[in-house]
DNA sequence: CGATACATGTAACCGGTTACATGATTTT
DNA sequence: AAAATCATGTAACCGGTTACATGTATCG
């Protein structure tokens, strides 16, 4: 039994954007190939079984499309379980973990939540977010601030590089998070 | 026959640290767990066994310490294949590739330069990473803008996060150009 | 004397990479 | 007619995860 079902950032960017859309594995792989979800494999050995896999476990179904053409396509969209099982996912709790080591899942959530998640859900994800991130950044200030004699400059800038990074991630959590505030409120709010 | 020898990251920040100090698996473990280089796994299924590829290729060389004791442990060091084999793959030319889809080996790759390649590839490797990075990120800007209507808000926020961390890793590269240019100059210069 | 740290391994499993394979349709 | 795009798959390989396994040494 697989720990979950959605077994990687792959399977999860393909659940979020059949969710949006219908779409064919092809049509899949022009989306990692083209748009800024670079970070996801287009090759057909990493699409293909993920789909096959995503069907095996009953979270989407393919119905096939222009079945009596010579070139017919398999196009998927999300069950209900699915639909379920990505919002749940969704709206798993944001650890100090996922800020450490899982980034890139944390904002391919984040991404998805539009529409799928109540307006609360997302904005204490933010504040969680947030709250870890700017965590574990004084961490590693401090771990920066304790060396230094031997250290070599280049080791050094690297390591400064992460804090750069970690810092961004924070103030984009704290603007998003005021700019979602914004968003929602002013008059009855947008869906 | 592997396409080369420093298969991943991990085998990469190995190779690296040896070269700065002597030490055994579990004091890679520790490193791994205990330092901000957490990207890094620290569990035995992964350090022993890339121990062993690192060892196999004729990279790295283990010798037994504390031999008659009921305590041994094998102490790794660098061959001079291995350090040839580092300083050649920290001297690889930087891509577009590198900086939109290897991020992290990129700054591995800075992390160790100090020391083992002259202060000259260190400038032009922060050079072109500074204007790829630039490049990429002008192209995420151009996408961004490109999106507007129909796209959700959490979406285009996780748009542009990517974009502020590319911004931020650019400018870090012209930060640490500028740092590494002081560093070495002023009079005589520090090797 | 129990818990934690030291120390090194193995094995099943898993998802992604790379490369191969096949064929139709559209564009130039 | 050639090239690019549409469209879907398979298979060998690879490195990392997770869990298991074993035993010593030190600290409280």
């Amino acid at each position: 039994m697989a720990r979950h079902e959605l077994d990687s950032n792959l399977s999860l960017a393909i659940l979020g954007l059949l969710t949006l859309n219908r779409m064919s594995g092809y049509d899949l792989r022009k989306v990692f190939r083209t748009t800024a979800m670079t970070a996801f494999s287009d090759s057909p050995g990493a699409v293909y079984p993920a789909l096959r896999r995503l069907e095996k476990d009953g979270l989407i179904g393919g119905a096939v499309e222009r079945k009596n053409t010579l070139r017919p396509r398999r196009v998927f969209r999300p069950t209900r379980r699915g639909r379920a099982a990505l919002v749940a996912f969704l709206k798993r709790p944001v650890t100090r973990e996922d800020v450490v080591h899982r980034t890139d899942g944390l904002l391919l959530r984040f991404a998805f939540m539009g529409g799928l998640v109540d307006a609360d859900t997302t904005v204490s994800f933010l504040e969680t977010m947030a709250k870890e991130t700017e965590g574990y950044l004084r961490e590693l200030e401090a771990q920066l601030a304790g060396t230094d004699a031997g250290f070599p400059f280049t080791g050094r800038a690297a390591l400064e590089h992460g804090v750069d990074v970690y810092r961004t991630t924070a103030r984009w959590a704290r603007r998003t998070l005021a700019g979602l505030k914004k968003h929602l409120s002013p008059r009855g709010g947008r869906k």
